[in-house]
DNA sequence: TGAATATTGATAGTAATACTATTATTTTTG
DNA sequence: CAAAAATAATAGTATTACTATCAATATTCA
């Protein structure tokens, strides 16, 4: 990523924060080390006194910019969805082939994350993993339509709308452009998953990645070529 | 299913509770209602002592059963993958030509659930609902791999073998088996999560089932048509 | 500069959770 | 019917997920 964008920014449901920690270095330093600590010591041990304690703030300074470690969660879930959107909007701008810009969106949506400089607090790669190990978490909760309503998924709901208008303009016959496009995000996340802690499950590994398995399913599905 | 079953038990890994709970009516009173206790507050909400207080019983009690409630639930999950498994081999049993085979297997694993009087005790229906919203929480958890040696995840990894298996029976030439049997079975958890609670993000509704996507998905992907 | 204001830190406190331990009571069974 | 096993009742602990209050710093702008 350019130099030139280093002024962007993943623009995040006010309701999700108190106060902006894009605001304030505390609040950055809150964003940036608690990717770090939950991936550590994974989310449900998690608790806003030991990220305290790590950052030498304290419990209660951080509550002022997040009401609790679940908002926290839907916040650095919104904004890799965000991420992962303006990525995937920037590398199939100006493809004009529509089966060619569905194959480069599905690579940006499933191949390995790497760190992105644009965005200097945040650790892309970390906080992919904790994607794949916890984002279940933000939204497999009884309140979940509630917190729907207040609009805390509609990133992620963007991005499966986008990755099913480009399967349509594919396939204008195809049925089932959502179901597929919601699989293939959620299914990245959970080959990512069984290829650390379930080989056995998968047949992505060192050499086979979920790009290709994902690439090769949405090709067979719309009855497409490698080549277009 | 038959009535001359009543006397079937699914196996389930005896590290998985401290006392069978099919060894006593309490027992099996803590299995029946904390389905739907679970199903009506949430996992996360869910505790021994309300446990207790509905089924008149101590929470103390309840812990000379399971050690924890996150075990419980991996009770729970592991009778209903074995539950699943044995239905799938049941009802293919016998069908020789792989193509029958594989599609009568996809719909047995992705259909709309339906009480089983085999089991008096347990209300499949409702548990499905559980497992559609909590199972991920019982293997999204930084303890995974040790939980996994513990062979807690046994019954689960035998399915998607098994289901990968008659993949393989259909294309011997098909590269990801396994990464195609787990995301069928993931995913269709996860459609029908969509369409209870993100309906726009899911062609599945009234009419169209995950049965019908997930069958086209794989005969698409397999190069099968509907008649074998 | 310096007074007002905002931000952060420290401490204390509460209710709920996830247990363990002990003892009392009831039920089962030989 | 006595002994053993299962269950219930009660109490207690450490941790969590907060809220409230007040003190100490920074910031800002008059």
């Amino acid at each position: 990523m350019d130099v030139l964008m280093q002024s962007l920014k993943i623009g995040i449901n006010e309701k999700l924060y108190i106060k902006d920690p894009e605001s304030s270095s505390l609040g950055k330093k809150i964003v940036e080390e608690s990717i770090l600590l939950i991936d550590e010591i994974g989310f449900e041990h998690f608790t806003f006194k030991k990220l305290g304690a790590r950052i030498n703030s304290n419990e209660s300074s951080i509550y002022r910019y997040f009401e609790n470690k679940h908002k926290l969660l839907l916040y650095l879930a919104s904004w890799y969805w965000g991420w992962m959107e303006y990525r995937m909007v920037f590398d199939t701008n100006g493809i004009s082939d529509p089966v060619e810009k569905l194959s480069k969106a599905i690579e940006v949506l499933t191949q390995n994350v790497e760190e992105d400089n644009a965005f200097s607090h945040i650790n892309e790669v970390v906080l992919n993993k904790i994607i794949i190990n916890e984002y279940s978490h933000s939204y497999l909760v009884k309140e979940v339509n509630d917190e729907d309503k207040n609009g805390y998924f509609i990133v992620c709901k963007r991005l499966v709308g986008r990755l099913s208008d480009m399967i349509v303009a594919v396939d204008k016959s195809y049925a089932y452009p959502l179901s597929l496009a919601s699989t293939i995000l959620e299914g990245t996340l959970h080959q990512y998953f069984l290829k650390e802690h379930f080989p056995m499950l998968t047949n992505c590994n060192e050499t086979v990645t979920p790009t290709q398995f994902f690439t090769d399913l949405i090709f067979r599905t719309l009855n497409l070529n490698v080549n277009g």
